[in-house]
Order: C-alpha cells, then sequence, then structure tokens
DNA sequence: AGCCAGGAAGAAT
DNA sequence: ATTCTTCATGGC
C-alpha cells in the first residue's frame, strides 16, 4: 500500500498502561537504552521498528495510542516478573540501592537492525548527538507514515555509502555504518536464534564497528538476552573500587558470572542510577 | 581551549 | 595477549 494511504488511514489504538511499583514509562524511556523518544509538553512520542506510539499521563499510568498495541505490549516486556527478579537480586552487593532507585525500568525488546545501528553510532558519543543522528537516518531514509517515520530498511540503510553517514553526523562511525548495512544487504541479517550467547557475540564482533560493548547492547537490547553486562565507562566507574584497573571485557565477563541470567536487568538499574546521581 | 561522550580499530609492545 | 593512539562531532 503506497504510504500516502497509509498515512491517510493511520489507525490507533488506545490502551491504558498502569504505572507501578516495577513499571515506570519515564524512566524506561529515559534511561539511556533507547533513542528514538521525546518529550513534548509532558507527552512521549515513541518509535520504534515500523511502530509508534503518543503516551499521555492520566490518573495512576499513561493513555498510549500506537499503531499496534500488541506490539508494544511485547516490546515493553509486560510478560515479565520483575518482583521476582528485583527479590533474587536484592541482596547481592551494590544492587539493593540501584533497585530500590530504578526498579520501574523494563528491559525493551527493540528491533535487532534498530538496536546494531543504534549502539554504533553510540560508541563514544552523547545520548543527544546520538539522538539526533538516528533522528536523520530515519527522516531521510525510513517510510514516511505520516507523523513519524519508520526505521529505514536494509535496503534503504545501504542505499547510502559512507561519505553520507558523514553528512548527517555521523563521524567517523559512518565507514562502519554503510559497511554494516551493505554486509546486511549482501548476506542478509543473520539469524541468531538458536545460537548462544558466544557465539552469537563473536558474529556480532566480526562485523567492523562491533566491539564487545556494543555487542553486548545487542544482545540485551536486541535480542533480550539477559546473560550479559554491557561494560561502558559508567559501569566501570561503579566498579573501579571493587575491581581496580580491571579492563572493561574483562569486567563484564566477572559481572555475568556474578549475576547470571540477571545480569541485563542488574546492568540497566545500576547504569541509571549512576547516571542520574552521578556518586 | 581543552575535555568528554553508553568505544573500537589498528599499531606497537 | 595486553597497552597506546587515533578516530569525527558537538556541548560544556
Amino acid at each position: 500500500m503506497p504510504s500516502e494511504f497509509r498515512s491517510a488511514f493511520l489507525i490507533l489504538e488506545k490502551t491504558f498502561l498502569p504505572s507501578t511499583e516495577t513499571f515506570n514509562l519515564k524512566e524506561t524511556l529515559e534511561c539511556g537504552q533507547v533513542f528514538r523518544y521525546q518529550l513534548v509538553d509532558g507527552v512521549y512520542h515513541l518509535s520504534a521498528g515500523e511502530h509508534h506510539a503518543v503516551f499521555t499521563a492520566t490518573d495512576g499510568g499513561w493513555e498510549m495510542e500506537s499503531t499496534n498495541a500488541n506490539f508494544f505490549k511485547k516490546y515493553f516486556d509486560f510478560d515479565t516478573n520483575y518482583d521476582i527478579i528485583q527479590s533474587k537480586v536484592q541482596d547481592k552487593g551494590l544492587v539493593s540501592s540501584a533497585v530500590d532507585f530504578a526498579k520501574g525500568i523494563h528491559i525493551l525488546r527493540q528491533d535487532l537492525v534498530e538496536s546494531i545501528f543504534s549502539f554504533v553510532i553510540s560508541q563514544n558519543n552523547h545520548i543527544p548527538r546520538i539522538k539526533a543522528i538516528i533522528e536523520r537516518i530515519c527522516t531521510a531514509l525510513g517510510e514516511d507514515r505520516g507523523g513519524y517515520h519508520t526505521f529505514p530498511t536494509v535496503e534503504a540503510l545501504a542505499s547510502k555509502d559512507a561519505d553520507w553517514y558523514k553528512e548527517i553526523g555521523a563521524g567517523y562511525r559512518a565507514e562502519y555504518l554503510s559497511g554494516i548495512a551493505k554486509r546486511f544487504r549482501d548476506e542478509g541479517v543473520p539469524n541468531f536464534d538458536g545460537m548462544s550467547t558466544d557465539d552469537a557475540r563473536k558474529l556480532l564482533m566480526s562485523y567492523k564497528g562491533i566491539g564487545r560493548k556494543v555487542a553486548d547492547c545487542v544482545l540485551l537490547f536486541g535480542m533480550a538476552r539477559m546473560d550479559v553486562f554491557p561494560t561502558d565507562t559508567w559501569i566501570l566507574k561503579i566498579f573501579g573500587e571493587e575491581y581496580p584497573d580491571v579492563p572493561a571485557e574483562k569486567l563484564a565477563k566477572i559481572l555475568v558470572e556474578r549475576f547470571g541470567k540477571y545480569s541485563g536487568y542488574v546492568q540497566q538499574w545500576l547504569f541509571y542510577e549512576k547516571r542520574e546521581k552521578k556518586v
């Protein structure tokens, strides 16, 4: 269907999202795991993959108007019981204050290719600038659905070369982005289903521009694998006293051994607390 | 002006 | 197998 017709007949579904002890929309969106959202006059606008949603505050929660309510139910991970997870990690050192502070954060189940592009752009970069670069890519290459743009297809992403990505401000990551897009176009996006986390990480890191930390973010946010602990500068600061002079990649392994299948949740809660409190 | 940002590649050791 | 240097860009 041509986009001019689709946008004219765009159907929005209304759903109520209750705010609870273990779900806080603001924290979930603003904790740094996702970049295509905007807060305008108290209203959140979110784009994810080919979908879009608008959140308006109401009594005890948010009214969500979305292009697909079922998609966002899975996207927000409402099928996971966060109470149980939090009670299991509560007593592990360093975690209790973070759980107390950030227990409203859910781990989003994001689109794979979108998460790869997002976190390649995120390397050595500031969050506002990360958001701006992604926004420009979607505006230029995504499908206009009247009010928002979808995340571009692999074909669209691969239609531009490195100088175009440099023009829209990607800096030295431009080569990485065009290279990854073209490899996806030529070889297809790998199917990671049934692959061990270690094998999936190795495959991700075979793409130029994806190192250990970006790979772990993709595994966590793009594949919903919780047995990873993305170790960036903030995580290094948090554990700097406990593990002095341990390099990021080695620390990541230590922390996964420590937090097991809850690593992803714990990482995000610790990360958010550290960035907010900065102490 | 210099430093830093949800790091990674390539070279040097 | 580890450590050092360089890499665009923009806000502070």
